[in-house]
DNA sequence: GTGAAAGCGCTAACAA
DNA sequence: TTGTTAGCGCTTTCAC
């Protein structure tokens, strides 16, 4: 980091003294009377916010963050480009954190660990407040290397030490919701189209699904089917699970991309969506799951709410200076569309 | 602001003080050899870097903003909330500014005025060295409001405001590329379907639509198809243009979301694309251009180049002091995929 | 009710 | 080659 000495520094910008000239009162007096502190006459705190007003002075967070300690700035490390995830995240996390307190420094670390270590190194050399880390798969991550002297909170993706503070997706529960959907409205023959083998949050839905059906004296139809996370895996799915189980009446699909892929594979296979076999997605990824046709029930990964929980943790471990270790769950919630309408209907 | 006076202030961490007393030097040497400016002995800076080491020392950049008056910090502005445009552009703006020396706070105004404002406070309290203002929309944006005494750089959205610095995609030349490509491959029949009347990327490109054509003696088949940005849209714009216009054997969609729509309603119609007709959208939006059947051509707005081009422009105006003026303009890439193999292939 | 002064952590001039 | 010191802009204690 090259610093720059500025010789000739702009003093133009106005300082806290300059507001005190104007009011004809001290730098103290400006501070107390600007941040409703002490014990000043009405008049004077009038006389000085009018001389701040006049002179347009925005105070020096620098100074005070210098100062208290505090900077009033998280760090948001994510890992998912485009933002699907970690975009809802920081959206949640600027509620809890208060949008116009805290402001955010977004750092994508492009799945790089050096990038990702720098960009903490970076974060805590500004004296950032705390940091979330948001992963983009949910399989437990490394947690930040080195020593990070300030409040850390993984969000989606748990960290592996079970002593750092993590939010989660309660993944398993949003199967079973799917799945009793199903079975409420009046389907028994339930298959399961999914994502690759290995990654947690299939596993984890591959669980939800067969508990749910377990529970209601029922089986899957066939295995679940693993695949990628992609329309084309889906439609190619759709096509071979027709042809060896042509009586199954719904499909959970292990995101909404496959899900999208399922229906348009069950129409060129001649099936009719809902009529005779309902579809449900995960993700509740609106570009996907309303185009969808028809438009997918989604399960949606609350997201914005991880990002919530998150924050709120993350606020509370900074006030207290101390995390609150352990795993936090966050549900899941069912998104009705026309796919899972019961096939009466 | 509240602000919460640490009664303890937790005194562990080290500070350049400490190296000092560590190394047995002062803290101006410390400072030289941390930063290896000065004249030192090759054996003190050492010593003083293993001191610092072993400290685990992590300098202030609050301190360091305090004295300089640069922060290495920048504000991104974004209103789109699901950072389609704005993200590639805060991706391609890190890499100009220097990922590893300016960090972004980034601040989704979720289009509130007021939001916006408080925002731009925010950010000017804490002395970011810039601002990136990126639209959602290419409409001319009204400028920030306030007097905004650092650099600002406005991406994809231009300010209303001539005087300021914006990066725009040639949005016309985009439709120019999409055109010529469809005539180079022998299409000579070519309609437009479009988004919604009034959007300015809408009139650019069907500015751009037509100009190629002129300029190859042909003219568009029908008049554009303006109706929304959504994949429904497209289908049934599909459907009703084979209806009206049988000849047709191409068609310039004004977004990728048309475009597959488009791509679907014509299959249901029964024509085949690409060798009945061939397609071409807008975005290069990955999970539609390619889940699309086939998958969508697709011309690129180049929103990383955009960024880049800002944080490229902002970094300048930062180390001169002024904003360059004006519209600096980033061309579009045509990305080509099946949708528009030559009719013969 | 208000002012004076110390000090947050650091850098750069200047003195030694 | 190294140490000393002033001061960035602000808040708070303590004296008045």
């Amino acid at each position: 980091m090259a610093i720059v000495w500025r010789v000739t520094d702009k003093q133009t910008r106005v300082g806290i003294i300059d507001v005190a000239r104007q009011a004809g009162v001290s730098v103290g007096t400006v501070s107390k009377a600007l941040n409703g502190r002490g014990q000043l006459r009405a008049e004077t705190r009038a006389r000085v916010q009018a001389a701040a007003q006049a002179l347009g002075f925005v105070p020096n967070a620098v100074a005070t963050s210098l100062l208290t300690g505090r900077t009033y700035t998280v760090g948001l490390i994510m890992t998912d480009h485009h933002g699907r995830f970690s975009l809802p995240i920081l959206h949640g996390a600027e509620d809890a954190l208060g949008w116009d307190e805290t402001l955010a420094f977004v750092c994508d670390t492009r799945d790089d660990p050096i990038r990702e270590q720098h960009y903490v190194r970076s974060l805590l050399r500004r004296r950032v407040d705390g940091i979330i880390v948001a992963g983009r798969r949910t399989e437990p991550r490394a947690p930040l290397s080195g020593t990070v002297p300030v409040p850390v909170v993984y969000a989606f993706a748990r960290s592996a030490d079970p002593a750092d503070c993590s939010v989660v997706v309660d993944e398993e529960a949003g199967a079973v919701l799917a799945v009793e959907h199903l079975l409420r409205t009046g389907r028994r023959r339930i298959a399961h189209v999914t994502g690759p083998h290995g990654h947690a949050s299939v596993h984890a839905r591959v669980d939800g699904t067969t508990r749910a059906l377990r529970e209601a004296g029922l089986e899957l139809v066939g295995q679940p089917w693993y695949g990628g996370w992609s329309e084309v895996w889906g439609r190619f799915a759709a096509a071979a699970l027709v042809r060896e189980h042509p009586g199954v009446d719904a499909v959970f699909c292990g995101s909404d991309a496959i899900g999208r892929g399922v229906a348009d594979g069950l129409r060129d296979s001649g099936r009719r969506v809902p009529e005779d076999i309902a579809l449900v997605g995960v993700d509740n990824w609106q570009p996907v799951a309303e185009s969808c046709r028809p438009p997918l029930t989604s399960v949606d990964l609350n997201l914005q709410q991880v990002g919530r929980t998150a924050g709120a943790l993350l606020l509370e471990a900074i006030q207290r200076d101390a995390t609150e270790p352990g795993v936090h769950t966050v549900p899941c919630e069912l998104v009705l569309r026309s796919s899972s309408a019961p096939a009466g209907a």
